[in-house]
DNA sequence: TTGACAAAAGCACGATCGTTCGTTTATTTT
DNA sequence: AAAATAAACGAACGATCGTGCTTTTGTCAA
């Protein structure tokens, strides 16, 4: 690996703490450089404007959650399992990413909404692509008998992604202790009505832990 | 009503538009002080500071909610018709509140998540108000029998939040059409579970439309 | 209508923003 | 070890940031 390589990687991971702190916008070159002991034109010279420095840092994140939670939940049997251990991967996940602030990606989500460009873009495909993996997971678990035949699942994503945002701004943003709890009832309410009439009635289900 | 409060309220005004698309990081004086034809110092002088700025923006924006969505449903009747009629509400203001981009403060929420201050303390009272709203309407719900007794409140206003913040990715990010349809579903499986034991099993309930 | 006071303007400040360019220092490759 | 290339630096750019002043303009009551 060479330098450039390494060091780019470097600035990367310091940019990507301080975005999850003071967002995509609070992420500036001179304090960038500060933190990572580089002049500014120097670091700047590894990506040749702010926007494509912003890009690579989304980039950045995403890869890094591919990591932490989507990765670690692919050998699993399809179905029901898969998607009760990415379900706690991703919470904890927003409970205590691996940065200081909350995820960048999430933040940047309802940031950069009404800004048309390559970041809105960026964080677009990454939602889409997350959706679109949960919808699957659900899809998986329909026809592996886990949850019922006529289950919507995309409306399925769609809850998931509304309780992952009710834990960020509970847990982060009011500090409730009990925030975690919220999340897991929710979901398990979730998952309760999806396989209502699948195994029996009662929400009764097989678990995985 | 003074010159004073009178300019001072065009500058909210606009500055609330400033927010909805630039966030409460884009906010800036210079730019404010252009659209609203005023000089910076000028305008700088109706606030002192910055963050005051910020904080008068935030209730504003509160202020504004309040009227456009609160207030109107205070005369329907407690319980489940005034709940059904605040969700509508809501949901209309998220899909096109009355400034160009989407709700500040729900932006706001995941801005400044990580930056204690002022600032937060504002945007934390906020959502602990509009959550315990939630939580007080599906409590009158209980007591009028319409949702079932061991209905957990708090729960229930935690999952209703969840599909706001996905109603505006939805909707706002990723700009899909049916994402109301979503929102509609994901809010009437809600319902209909917290109604589940009340009246009957089937989820059949009132509905007040 | 004049005098008191509030509101806005004008100007300047130090700081920081993103960016460019020429130079110097490291790292590779020959 | 020498030549070629990559990486980082230093200094400066125009612009804009938030924030102080002083002065001018406008408003409102006596």
């Amino acid at each position: 690996m060479s330098k450039g390589v390494r060091t780019r990687a470097a600035i990367l991971e310091e940019a990507l703490s301080l975005t999850s702190t003071d967002g995509l916008s609070g992420l500036t070159i001179g304090l960038l450089a500060e933190r990572t002991g580089l002049s500014k034109s120097g670091l700047f010279a590894h990506f040749g404007s702010k926007e494509q420095l912003q890009v690579a840092v989304l980039r950045q994140a995403q890869e890094c959650f591919t990591t932490h939670v989507i990765r670690p939940v692919l050998p699993l049997p399809r179905g029901l399992p898969r998607l009760e251990a990415f379900a706690e991967g991703w919470w904890a996940w927003n409970q205590s990413p691996p940065f200081p602030g909350g995820c960048p990606i999430q933040a940047a989500s309802l940031e950069l909404d009404d800004r048309p460009g390559p970041l809105r873009d960026e964080i677009a495909g990454a939602q889409r692509r997350l959706r679109t993996f949960i919808q699957q997971g659900a899809a998986m678990a329909v026809t592996a008998g886990h949850f019922r035949p006529d289950l919507d699942c995309t409306l399925f994503a769609f809850q998931m992604v509304g309780i992952a945002f009710a834990q960020t701004m509970t847990c982060r943003l009011l500090g409730e202790p009990e925030g975690l709890d919220f999340v897991r009832r929710a979901w398990r309410a979730q998952v309760t009505d999806a396989a209502a009439a699948a195994h029996n009635q009662t929400g009764e289900i097989s678990h995985v832990d």
